[in-house]
RNA sequence: GGGCGGAUAGCUCAGGUGGGAGAGCGCUGCCCUUACAAGGCAGAGGUCACAGGUUCGAGUCCUGUUCCGCCCA
């Protein structure tokens, strides 16, 4: 066997993923009697490119996954990745603008081949930066949004919510984002607190004097009002209601009207009614009978309208905020203005100022399913992890509204619905009226420019219907036009047999279909083995941002179309902030690569670090330090190997060939192995309970500091000392077993080092790590744990009064130990040989009738006191005061527990256990005390001389 | 405005069901001891935000206060 390098290099750990991903091992295959485990990836973003929140929740996953596999399971993680409209849509009419280029000059079918143009080339970027990670995904079942199964899926789920007359189409305010162009559900506005100002306008009565106040913060959306609302019961404006106001800076005149939810308390208590612009307006119009009208003012470009009147159309509304500002205020009209804190809802995606438009849209009614969505939930048929986030859950969805599904993009799904321009309505007419369309620029038709019209005008004309449609921004369609919703496309209007039918252009919210990630992935509608094999999956893993986005949505889906919830868990891990607590966001410039901490540490300390950040219900403050310590960790573990690979190379099949070694170890080795049976079974308690940090922090401690720090040092004199070979033998076949077992607890963790490490242990019978067994805890050994801590103890108490009192490592000392019992005698006896060694003590006296010496410095522990004799060495002084630090610290425990026990209603009421172990702890601490007296009586006395 | 979470060592944070305050980094002292100086050994350092309450006993449970995050409207 070749040695190994000094340092271990991570240079090349995609050696490893490479051997690995050829051979199947990611597949569920290669355990195909297991029981099944499946984990479905959060799809990232197809524009993505790593940061630090996919690595967090990759990291996690892959341990999981790994863990699983080890254990025998026939596990799968279906990765993939999602088709993310709006952000895809964005990047790619950027590049394009670079030419340019807009999406309507290319025209839909052009931009879109050019999206996928886009996604051929750069949609793979983000998987391999997954596998840099280490991710142990089944590449060979990895799936995209778009394509064509999942487009299946979401047609068939479409069409069947549709002919259940879950999903229809309404006219209603919207959010609309004026630079994306597209409606938003209310999950994609993101409020936001600004300081604003509330402008007081005076509204004339149209008869007679006086006016009144309203207050705003919008004050450009007066164009559009038609009435000022009071509170019915407010004495401010008794007898008012019904009058008629002049609407400043329009010729309109608007009626005072009274609605139950006006809040008195906000500004003047009357409030300017802006149906089409404002969400409590609509609602207060609707209210309203007979109706309110909705007067549009402002249109999608977020740009004033012809209503808005001549002097304001076109102008951009922040512009005709201005002005209309300085208008009022030249007519006298601003009784005052106030600075105001308000919450302003901007897009998700590119963080512009929302404007509602009055639209029609496709909702889907969740009332139902989100029912059945809380009641799996109340049942533990879908835990969420940790439980904070479950009445999160259950707040959201008891209020939950229909969800708006359409969106006004062309990268996406496109809704399967068609319209027929030659039927007519319920109403009798016909629906090629009801059609208008808007073009992107004006369309020669017939020798003249038109830029637009209903779809039967333009038809007239000598447009042809394909012209229309490929020159069409906006189409509008009306309410009244009857949708035909088909699984496949149409050829002709199955109720005119006309062959002209108009797709609806409308693309589906992203998250529709990623709300059937968990099925369609695994092959639905049709039924596949792998959907039978591993639906409901077992985890998910996420963060708490994509909660009712995405995980509550899952669970709907799959109540619905596979009558079972998608998956058992739900892990919601935090979110990863940058080292002062603040949100990564690369406007900030704090964003940290995982990439090049990859680079910069290897993949495995970087995965390290995250799961051992990842406790639960906190957020991660990542520090780069923390990197560091865990690419030390590995270097400590590749010299640990590097030692114990050194020590048996020569003697390799005589040592593989002992087979009862276990029972020829003596104290140590039993005791390394009963400890690595306690980290076993706190690593495996740890991960079913999604506690990474834990099982991170034990197996950390276990390598460092019981493996590394005591036992190899314990191996020491055994390995070199040559004397019994029997014993060596063994220890050398411990420290084989203990490396091998380390490494495979470590590998879901760090992969990479421990399946090259694994790879230089002699004797392996697999050909990978990661399809080695996860280890089974059996040998704990409490009475071996108690003997070596004896042991133990003697060897700190002699370094501790070495370190204290300033005495070289490199000296040789003098010890003597009295223990307090025959048992710890005979124990300390039988290894006295690892005391002298890990203390540096050349001559080493134990007995428990010793008497202490003048002039030894003293170390009293729980089962035996030490003395080193330092003649004419010692400094009374420096050991006077170490006596008196360990005695006041003594003292302190034994007031608190003379206290307690002390204490009649402790002694009556605390339970058995707990008052006799005070006991105990009292009297070893007064024990302890006495010696220390005694000490220091003595010391004093020499000084006194 | 409603809800959730946090405040523990100089820093970053762990502390499932109440019963001896922990880790990593940093700091101090002594060491290049034949796996590892990316290391070893030994130390220092905490009114567990504040004020009450429950309890024999509170970092842990309850109430209130302050400060800081986040979510929803």
């Amino acid at each position: 066997m070749a040695r190994l390098p000094k340092v271990y290099n991570p240079t090349d750990e995609m050696k490893w993923y490479e051997l690995w991903e050829r051979e199947g091992y990611f597949r569920p295959e290669i355990n195909p009697e297991g029981k099944p485990y499946c984990i479905v990836i959060p799809p990232p973003n197809v524009t993505g490119s790593l940061h630090m929140g996919h690595a967090l929740n990759v990291t996690l996953q892959d341990i999981l996954i790994r863990w699983k596999r080890m254990q025998g399971y026939r596990t799968l993680w279906v990765p993939g990745t999602d088709h993310a409209g709006i952000a895809t849509q964005n990047v790619v009419e950027r590049e394009i603008a670079k030419e340019g280029l807009d999406r309507y000059t290319l025209g839909r079918e052009a931009f879109i081949e050019r999206v996928w143009r886009w996604k051929d080339e750069y949609g793979e970027r983000i998987i391999t930066q997954l596998k840099r990670i280490g991710a142990s995904c089944d590449w060979q079942r990895q799936r995209f949004t778009l394509d064509e199964g999942l487009s299946r899926a979401v047609k068939e789920v479409f069409v069947r919510l549709f002919e259940e007359g879950l999903i229809y189409r309404d006219l209603r305010l919207i959010n609309w984002c004026p630079r994306c162009h597209t409606a938003l559900s209310d999950l994609e506005v993101e409020h936001e607190e600004l300081e604003g100002r509330l402008t007081y306008i005076r509204y004339p009565f149209v008869e007679g004097d006086g006016y009144i106040v309203v207050a705003t913060t919008r004050p450009e959306t007066m164009l559009g009002d038609v009435a000022v609302a009071v509170h019915p019961e407010d004495p401010r404006y008794k007898g008012l209601v019904g009058k008629m106001l002049k609407l400043p800076l329009t010729n309109r005149e608007i009626p005072v009207i009274a609605d139950e939810e006006v809040d008195p308390e906000f500004g003047t208590g009357a409030v300017k009614v802006t149906p089409a612009h404002d969400f409590n307006d609509e609602a207060i119009a609707k209210r309203q009978s007979p109706p309110l009208p909705f007067i549009t003012v402002i249109d999608e470009n977020a740009k004033m309208t012809d209503e808005a009147g001549k002097r304001y159309a076109g102008l951009d509304r922040y512009e005709c905020r201005k002005k209309v500002l300085e208008d009022l205020k030249e007519q006298g009209l601003i009784e005052k203005e106030q600075k105001y804190t308000h919450s302003v809802g901007h897009c998700y995606r590119c963080k512009t100022v929302i404007e509602p438009q009055s639209t029609i849209q496709w909702y889907l009614n969740v009332k139902e399913i989100a029912e059945e969505a809380i009641k799996v939930v109340r049942q533990s048929k879908v835990r969420i992890i940790p439980e904070g986030w479950i009445n999160s859950y259950f707040a959201w969805m008891e209020n939950i509204k229909d969800w708006c599904i359409s969106r006004q993009i062309w990268w996406g799904h496109q809704i399967p619905v068609w319209y027929c321009p030659y039927c007519k309505t319920d109403e009798g007419q016909h629906q090629g009226d009801l059609i208008s369309i808007t073009f992107y620029r004006p369309l020669e038709i017939g020798g003249e420019k038109v830029l637009g019209g209903t779809y039967t005008e333009l038809r007239l004309r000598g447009a042809t219907s394909e012209e229309i449609m490929k020159f069409a921004n906006r189409v509008k369609i009306d309410q009244s036009v009857r949708p035909i919703c088909m699984r496949e496309t149409p050829e002709r209007c199955p109720v005119c047999n006309s062959p002209e039918l108009i797709r609806d252009p409308d693309v589906l919210d992203t998250w529709f279909s990623s709300a059937l990630w968990p099925f369609s992935t695994l092959g639905w509608p049709k039924e596949t083995s792998d959907l039978k094999t591993f639906y409901p999956t077992d985890v998910l893993v996420t963060g708490f941002d994509i909660l009712f986005f995405w995980v509550a949505r899952m669970i709907m889906m799959g109540l619905k179309f596979m009558n079972d919830v998608p998956f058992r868990d739900v892990y919601i891990h935090a979110l990863v902030r940058d080292a002062k607590g603040q949100k990564m966001s690369k406007s900030k410039g704090n964003v940290i690569d995982p990439l090049d901490m990859i680079d910069r540490y290897g993949a495995d300390a970087f995965r390290f670090t995250l799961a051992a950040f990842a406790a639960q219900g906190r957020d991660i403050k990542f520090s780069e330090d923390r990197v560091e310590g865990y690419k030390n960790f590995i270097n400590k573990l590749w010299n640990a190997s590097k030692f114990i690979l050194m020590n048996i190379e020569d003697e390799e099949n005589e040592i593989l060939s002992e087979k009862n070694w276990k029972k020829k170890l003596d104290i140590p080795g039993r005791w390394i192995i009963s400890r690595l049976s306690k980290t076993t079974k706190e690593i495996d308690s740890a991960l079913k309970e999604y506690r990474f940090n834990e099982a991170a922090h034990a197996i950390y401690h276990f390598i460092w500091h019981e493996f590394c720090d005591w036992y190899i040092e314990f191996s020491k004199p055994i390995i070199y000392g040559k004397e019994n070979q029997l014993l060596r033998r063994a220890t050398q076949n411990c420290l084989l077993f203990v490396l091998d077992v380390s490494l495979r607890l470590l590998h879901p963790f760090m992969p990479f080092v421990t399946e090259e490490l694994w790879q230089n242990l002699p004797g392996q019978r697999q050909k990978s790590i990661m399809i080695a067994e996860y280890p089974l805890y059996e040998e704990i050994d409490e009475e071996v744990e108690k003997r070596m801590a004896e042991i133990m103890e003697v060897i700190t108490g002699i370094r501790s009064i070495r370190g204290e009192l300033n005495i070289s490592p490199s000296t040789q000392l003098k010890a003597i130990v009295k223990p307090f019992s025959k048992d710890t005698e005979a124990v300390l006896q039988d290894n006295s040989q690892y005391i002298k060694r890990l203390a540096n003590v050349s001559e080493l006296i134990i007995d428990s009738k010793v008497e202490r010496q003048k002039g030894s410095a003293l170390e009293v522990r729980s089962s035996s006191e030490v003395y080193i004799p330092l003649e004419g060495l010692l400094d009374i002084d420096t050991e006077l005061k170490r006596l008196q630090k360990d005695l006041r610290k003594i003292e302190d425990t034994i007031s608190l527990l003379d206290r307690k026990l002390l204490n009649e209603d402790f002694i009556k009421k605390a339970p058995k256990e707990v008052v006799e172990k005070e006991k105990i702890r009292y009297n070893e601490f007064m024990q302890k005390r006495e010696r220390l007296l005694e000490s220091i009586n003595k010391l004093e006395e020499v000084r006194g001389d």
